[in-house]
DNA sequence: GTGAAATTTTGAACGATGTTCATGACCGAG
DNA sequence: CTCGGTCATGAACATCGTTCAAAATTTCAC
């Protein structure tokens, strides 16, 4: 015997399974209560039984799409690890690769982890900003083996730095649909920036203060 | 005497103008046709004589954001180079933090030039393009002192990683709104990560080809 | 098992919003 | 002054997300 609430989580699955198919597909934009509703075959109303309103949806959909970022951003540590354990300015390679191959691959979705904004007032809720730190984790351990004598502060700050800089990089590397950049070049674009940044600390480590 | 053509062109400079203000203080999202409407004193449907669409209000808009942040992007750089000729390694950072105060000072207009997509398949328009484009030459002056002996693609290739890689650090740094990042702490990511690519750059050569 | 109470589902209705279009005012040349 | 075309007008339309009173269903005590 399946019990409302039961049914009900169920239900709220195949909703956020529909809604990511659709973003997937169609993007941001092209997420309607009323296809979703018809999908999943409940009324219109009913979806907002299931999730408060469309920003929850939608972040509930962020969640996924992190999950599995995050999954492939360790897949691409670890590969790189096995293969040569001594070099951290490789791994950190490695994971900015998988990070725009993520990208790419997936461009709608990882589109809408930046492009949504939530609407005016409400904040992002506390589990969706721990899970975004959650990604850093990838980041700080190769820059830990790299700058064993900086400080946990700095080397975070970096990480982050590093972060934010590859993302800018894919994300106006992506940006022009039409001509879409072939994946050599922003590949090549991606290690580039990396690789120098290393150069960089390893030939003056002062500008790490 | 008015000729009916002179005033309309009055009344999208009007327009144009009365979009900026509302993005300035409201966001992209607060831009309604009712309001804009109101404000300059004209109906509704007129709008769509001055202007295609709403699309091409904002990327209007966009233009005039993009022409004062090339100006503030010329200044930062001319008075990099009276206080210091030889440093081009500082003349990026000057331009990179420069852009950075901008977007911190516009922030909302700022946001504008990216979080704004065309609806489906319309395309961005060439001189919208063509001024993105101008962006760049600020940023390979200084390139070209750093790197005399690179060809030229590879100089265009660097200073469009180069600038990615700073938006990507602003764009993130000033995300989260209510904790916002002090001024200090961006700027020092901000000038970590270009001197970081300068040094790495003097250090080895070969990561250029 | 039954009936009442609580809960959930329903889809019409509401309030916004961008865009269009018949209508009528207006302008300018002859 | 007049008339033909141009332009402004705002009601109407198509979509949205969201709400809510009513209907349907489930729950539960007896």
């Amino acid at each position: 015997m399946t019990t409302t609430a039961a049914r009900r989580d169920r239900q709220r699955e195949q909703l956020i399974e529909a809604a990511e198919r659709t973003i997937a597909e169609k993007g941001l934009a092209g997420l309607k209560a009323r296809e979703l509703a018809q999908e999943i075959g409940c009324a219109l109303g009913a979806i907002y039984n299931l999730v408060r309103d469309m920003d929850e949806l939608v972040l509930r959909v962020g969640s996924r799409t992190l999950a599995r970022l995050d999954e492939a951003l360790g897949h691409a540590s670890q590969g790189a690890l096995a293969a040569a354990p001594e070099d951290a300015a490789g791994r950190l390679v490695a994971i900015a690769l998988a990070y725009s191959a993520f990208a790419r691959e997936n461009p709608r979705l990882w589109r809408t982890l930046f492009e949504h904004r939530m609407v005016e007032g409400a904040e992002v809720p506390d589990w969706a900003v721990a899970e975004q730190m959650q990604l850093f984790r990838h980041i700080m351990a190769p820059l830990a083996a790299l700058l064993p004598e900086a400080g946990e502060p700095q080397r975070l700050l970096l990480g982050r730095t590093l972060f934010s800089a590859v993302h800018g990089v894919v994300a106006i590397g992506l940006e022009e649909k039409l001509v879409a950049v072939p994946r050599r070049e922003l590949d090549h674009q991606i290690e580039t920036l990396v690789r120098l940044v290393c150069a960089g600390l390893a030939a003056d480590t002062t500008l790490i203060r």
